[in-house]
DNA sequence: TTAGCTTAGTTGTTTAACTAACTGTATGCC
DNA sequence: GGCATACAGTTAGTTAAACAACTAAGCTAA
């Protein structure tokens, strides 16, 4: 265990992730204000599916760090906005693999550029080097937690 | 607006803020460890009224950065394990003053120990000057979209 | 004093997260 | 083949978040 690297006090908005709800509350209302009615959860289902379409609903759990009955339920609601399909698998029929629909298609670039708009808001006035020892600390962040309090992950 | 200071696929950690969900899951496992039952949102506001008894509820709203319906729900669930009560203020009849009782005191000791505990496993191997600079980018993060994108906060 | 506005808090509805318990399918071993 | 086990996904129940609409109390000013 590393001496205390952090005053007390200071504790809190490290656990809160204030910055992270920040940036997700802003994105929420570009949608909202381009009258694009998901989630920021759903987009984020969505966002890895325009990368690879057809993944498992298990593969989408590790892409967007959800757990499998929330992977469900945003599929659930995915598919009742008609923006995703579930298809049975031919190999495996436990699995479902997941299509965006030509609907879910249409909002990928809209999105994007709302969510890049909102990632320069963000860090608006931060030197790039900045940002970057920023991303890689909470990168090492996620990696020491990951084994050990995750849940619905590989073991 | 700066130029584009990440690249397309970078965006996605950022706004879902893998590393802050990855800190709260985990302190949330120490406490279930611990027996004690009291969520993270529950705890964040017990750790504003530890700093400062009697706080409004509008205080809480600010400092937790939550909405009023979500402190009405949180103090609800707080009052309901008698872990907090509500007094109606003298000088202001609306305004309900919240204080923790002595068995919320009692857990103030063992949770925040175990939220440090949390955070030397998260920050564990991060030189202290690049836990600085990370804190300092989210702290202009929350500042650039504070106003412009809040909700019942001051504007 | 009373009408209009502001502020503090509550209620209702929808979406999502977490946990636990469950169904159905595949796999491996005897 | 048949049984245990593992795996993919679903269902149920509680807690919380976002938003809108609401009540009650205080403030201001004609």
């Amino acid at each position: 265990m590393p001496d205390n690297q952090f005053k007390k006090g200071e504790l809190y908005s490290f656990i809160t992730g204030k910055a992270s709800t920040a940036i997700a509350r802003n994105l929420q209302k570009k949608f909202a204000a381009a009258g694009l009615k998901i989630t920021i959860e759903q987009w984020s289902v969505l966002y890895h599916l325009w990368k690879e379409d057809g993944k498992s609903q298990q593969e989408l759990c590790v892409a967007t760090f959800r757990d499998k009955p929330s992977i469900t339920r945003l599929v659930d609601n995915l598919e009742k906005q008609q923006l995703v399909r579930r298809v049975a698998s031919e190999q495996d029929r436990r699995i479902n693999l997941i299509y965006v629909t030509r609907q879910a298609h249409k909002l990928q670039e809209e999105t994007m550029q709302l969510a890049e708009a909102t990632l320069n808001e963000a860090l608006d006035g931060v030197p790039p080097e900045r940002i970057d020892i920023c991303k890689e600390v909470l990168q090492v962040v996620y990696d020491n937690l990951r084994n050990g309090g995750g849940r619905d992950r590989k073991a």
